[in-house]
DNA sequence: TTTAATATCCCCCGTTTTCGGTATTGTGGC
DNA sequence: GCCACAATACCGAAAACGGGGGATATTAAA
């Protein structure tokens, strides 16, 4: 198991090159201070797992994960990081996180999540876990609290008109008559409360009733 | 710590009671194969954290979560299940589950996911973590790759027009003529590649280039 | 059985949008 | 100074849309 150490503070870098270098199965291939020619450090050695801090002078370690996933996506980016804001962690996951652990967390721990992220886990501090549920629900949950009881045939037509279609080429597609069309938007509007098909398309993808 | 358990499976149902039971501060105060009567249960005996299964018959647990969550938003909720496919474990987060602990787990581990619940943390096997990290990539992931050099104006414009606002209405709003509101339009659609408002929205929203 | 909801179609008419132009002004870069 | 580009504005015709009305058939609920 070959890892890499981002980690801009010398003590705790050097303290985590010694943890690793003393765990059975692991090797600290690198450590550096910062993400200066990031991509030339994983040309000439190869590596399994990078720990990667993301409050690092110069290039953040999420631009530093992205850059690295989109060169080397089989290596694992495991961020160890004091931040715990919603920002972060969600970028952090965008730019292709295997895992978020705090600095807080003990020797047993940092090794326990390396472990698991070599397993195939995300290993998470709990604090940060709890976050991402709750950001995940937050994000997908906005789920139309109202009911507006359209009808199939309505949510079909609606359904089209999202997709950028014309009431004539929905008309085409479902095989009816535009007059057709143009009562069931009747119909959608007095549901939904709007008049027009920009409104009625932007309540149909922010409510999720597609 | 008062815990319930809602699990089908005889034997294991009364295995986790005894184990909970036999663990330094945990209290077993419910056990119930189904979701029958769910709330009449809680309405007699107080409770912090139910352990749910979500294969059982009648009410499923995510169903079950639902319903406890609204009437008890105070109750920790913690899922226990063979299940690990993405729909289950999206619904079970939107349900608002505090954690996702497959039954393969250890009675080490089980007690573990209890105590993180306790302690404000979000219990998931390895596995599921790195699902939920995947399902949250997936679905945030500012689709849009490519760049569309909207200008300052033009996303303005465009913003206006996903509230659902008229051409007149978007040139009241930028005290600017309806003319230009046109003009403007035009180069959205050649920019974005479509032919209608309810595409540009469509496309806006879908692709975050709000 | 009457009523309500759904799905289908039609007409009319005024407004809005789309798309083809053209044109002026200001700004930043070369 | 010249050029590109953004922002502004205008014209006009064809197409699409929105809101109003009315109509019929089916089905489900009361």
């Amino acid at each position: 198991m070959k890892i890499c150490i981002f980690e801009d503070n010398t003590h705790l870098r050097e303290s985590l090159q010694l943890l690793i270098d003393a765990t059975a199965g692991f090797h600290c291939v690198g450590a550096f201070p910062n993400c200066k020619n990031l991509l030339e450090k994983f040309s000439d050695v190869s590596c399994d797992i990078c720990l990667m801090d993301i409050g690092m002078p110069g290039i953040s370690g999420i631009e530093a994960t992205k850059i690295i996933k989109e060169s080397y996506p089989e290596i694992q980016v495991l961020i160890q990081t004091v931040f715990s804001d919603d920002d972060n962690i969600f970028k952090a996951i965008c730019a292709g996180a295997s895992g978020y652990i705090l600095k807080t967390s003990s020797p047993a721990e940092y090794i326990q999540a390396i472990k698991d992220v070599k397993s195939g886990g995300a290993p998470m501090s709990p604090s940060i876990a709890s976050r991402v549920l709750q950001l995940f629900k937050l994000n997908f949950q906005p789920l139309t609290k109202e009911e507006y009881h359209l009808t199939d045939k309505e949510k079909l037509v609606l359904q089209q008109l999202v997709e950028g279609k014309s009431y004539k080429m929905i008309a085409d597609e479902l095989t009816i008559s535009v007059e057709t069309i143009k009562t069931h938007m009747k119909n959608i509007y007095a549901k939904l409360h709007v008049h027009s098909s920009t409104e009625a398309v932007s309540k149909a993808l922010q409510e999720r009733i597609i």
